[in-house]
DNA sequence: GCAGACGACTAGACGGTGTCTACTCATCCT
DNA sequence: AGGATGAGTAGACACCGTCTAGTCGTCTGC
């Protein structure tokens, strides 16, 4: 329990930890805020429902999966395909590595549920995979933006599907790198 | 209410109906038991769990997944492509006008838990996609297997995030049949 | 023909959950 | 100094999933 640290962002970073390590079935409300020290009424005054304290949280992930993915492109090489292979990877680790938190990011109730601004705080990462999609691929047709949007799915397809348990199990790999390789391939041609 | 019918089974009907009009949110074991006639202690001889009920009901969304497709495909012409297009089509409008089923299919808390065989249930789907993957591509590098997980992978990716609302919404797209079309061209080469 | 076993279901209790409301209490402003 | 306000507590409420005890009709063995 850090001194400085209001309740709102404690409630956002306790709940963040359970989520990570006891999955998602483990952050009622309750157990929430009995982790951050306080009463089960407390969280309302910040988050009048707790579907609000779990969109805070989902986009917590966000700002971390985009932070890594930054980092990530911050010590690869310039060119756009390396870059978007590092990408793709760090998408998938986070996936796997926090499958309760990835599990949370795209629950679509958090994002239905009015003014959240889930969707938002995703947008930024798109932008970013469009734009590697664009210098990777310079032929106009299909747009960046179709293209961009193909290979999101795809990863994520690749990502949910590898929790799940069945793609490894159905096509019999170990590792995901031949299957991201590919997927790269797919979408962009082969490479360079 | 149907008169030979057997309360396993019409519970299981019951919460079909439910989550395919009201959505995961509604299919409690209590409201399902409210709707089939009988007292909320009932299910339990049938479905020890409340997960075990829902189980049998995505059970029930596979099994109906895969005679739309088997219908679909017997009206549509031998060319493996055409035939893979059809299957694409039919499980993304199963994914759009049955989200809530959909979602449910996919719960991953359902396929953990133990003895469930739903990852069986939807396997017969999986080996006629690949079935279909091989008879259109040839090609022994990589295997269909692979290429069928990975084809499977992006349109689950792509049923997902249009359900989710952030497809259309970066790629502009209101009709997925361009992204289909792109994807099965990614995985299996050009249309002949 | 009847007693007992059994299957199918009911009814109530229990602890847990999210939400709502009434309340305490320290702090701040004038 | 005193009232308003912000922040958190505590308890009620309805609902949930599970568990247990009990009811009632049917079927079987003698």
């Amino acid at each position: 329990m850090r001194a400085d640290e209001g309740l709102r962002d404690r409630l956002i970073r306790v709940g963040g930890q359970l989520v990570d390590h006891e999955g998602p079935s483990a952050i009622s409300l309750r157990e929430i805020a009995r982790r951050a020290g306080v009463s089960h009424g407390a969280p309302r005054r910040y988050f009048p429902t707790h579907l609000e304290l779990l969109s805070a949280i989902a986009r917590d992930g966000y700002t971390e999966l985009t932070a890594r993915a930054t980092a990530a492109l911050a010590e690869t090489p310039a060119d756009p395909r390396a870059r978007l292979a590092a990408l793709a990877r760090v998408y998938f680790d986070f996936a796997a590595t926090r499958s309760g938190r990835y599990e949370l990011m795209f629950r679509h109730d958090l994002l239905e549920s009015g003014h959240l601004r889930l969707r938002d705080t995703s947008l930024p990462l798109f932008l970013l995979l469009t734009d590697l999609v664009a210098q990777a691929r310079p032929e106009p047709e299909p747009p960046a933006q179709v293209v961009a949007g193909a290979l999101w799915a795809n990863l994520h397809g690749i990502a949910q599907l590898w929790n799940w348990g069945s793609l490894p199990l159905a096509t019999g790999a170990t590792d995901p790198g031949a299957l991201l390789d590919a997927t790269l391939t797919a979408h962009l041609g082969p490479a360079a």
